[in-house]
DNA sequence: GCGACAG
DNA sequence: ATCTTGTCGC
């Protein structure tokens, strides 16, 4: 499907500083407004038109010393396609340098693919992340196609208000702090709650930033339509699925 | 030295 | 991420 940019295929055999150099590379090559052939509102999970876009969710799963990349491609409520690679793992897991650890088996799993998503939902951090090149930006650019982060905890950066007793659908904006590339104060994600029970204790929001192509406004948009039954938006569910049934099959 | 730290 | 039983609450 999708040519990749070579230069940006995350190299685990790079020092530490020439990943973060890429990484600076990387984040000045990302866009972060919209650059979208679709309308984000046009998003759905549980219906589908010939309209609704097609949207990818990516997920991993580790098996002793490999790395299950798993790749859902739904319209709406319709699988379209899925995808797969089992690769060795190269490299540890280190704060601020995931891309190295699973971009690679990421984009394999993508060269195997035959059809080219709208957007791709990565489970990681896009642009909150120290030098704006998280998970999602880094693959993202690599692969020049509209990319979204949802990351489960908060790399870095600040909300701007508490985050406790948020609504289902409610978001508040992460702004950089003075750890990150990022002028300090710059929007660089949500948190967004996209579930919350009735009563009782409280579910966490996730954290959506930009990863490419889209501006933190519309990533959280995106991700609010895929909301679900579950605290994690549908894409990254069916992908979680996917690499967990590969790896029941693995082992 | 201290604290923070996606998956 | 992964190793794992029960348990609380809707």
């Amino acid at each position: 499907m999708t040519r990749i940019r070579e230069r940006f295929r995350p190299d685990p055999s790079m020092s530490r500083a020439e990943m973060e150099s890429i990484q600076r590379e990387i984040a000045r090559e990302a866009v972060f407004e919209d650059s979208i052939g679709f309308d984000p509102t046009a998003v759905t999970v549980g219906t589908r038109t010939p309209e609704t876009p097609l949207v990818a969710g990516v997920d991993q799963a580790f098996l002793d010393d490999r790395i299950v990349s798993a790749i859902v491609l739904a319209r709406g409520d319709e699988i379209v396609t899925r995808s797969h690679t089992t690769t060795p793992m190269e490299f540890p897991y280190i704060p601020g340098l995931l891309s190295f650890r699973e971009g690679g088996s990421i984009i394999e799993a993508f060269e195997t693919l035959d059809t080219e998503p709208d957007v791709i939902v990565f489970d990681g951090s896009g642009r909150i992340h120290y030098r704006e090149a998280g998970l999602a930006v880094h693959i993202g650019v690599a692969l020049d196609l509209p990319a979204i982060g949802v990351a489960k905890a908060l790399l870095c950066g600040r909300p701007v208000s508490s985050t406790e007793t948020l609504a289902a659908g409610e978001r508040v904006p992460i702004v950089a702090d003075e750890e990150m590339s990022a002028p300090d104060g710059t929007t660089v994600g949500h948190a967004l709650q996209t579930r919350q029970y009735p009563n009782s204790h409280r579910i966490n929001p996730v954290y959506v930033s930009p990863g490419h192509r889209v501006s933190a406004d519309t990533a959280t948009a995106i991700v609010d339509r895929c909301r679900g039954e579950y605290k994690l938006p549908e894409p990254t569910r069916l992908a979680d699925a996917h690499a967990d049934a590969v790896k029941t099959n693995i082992e």
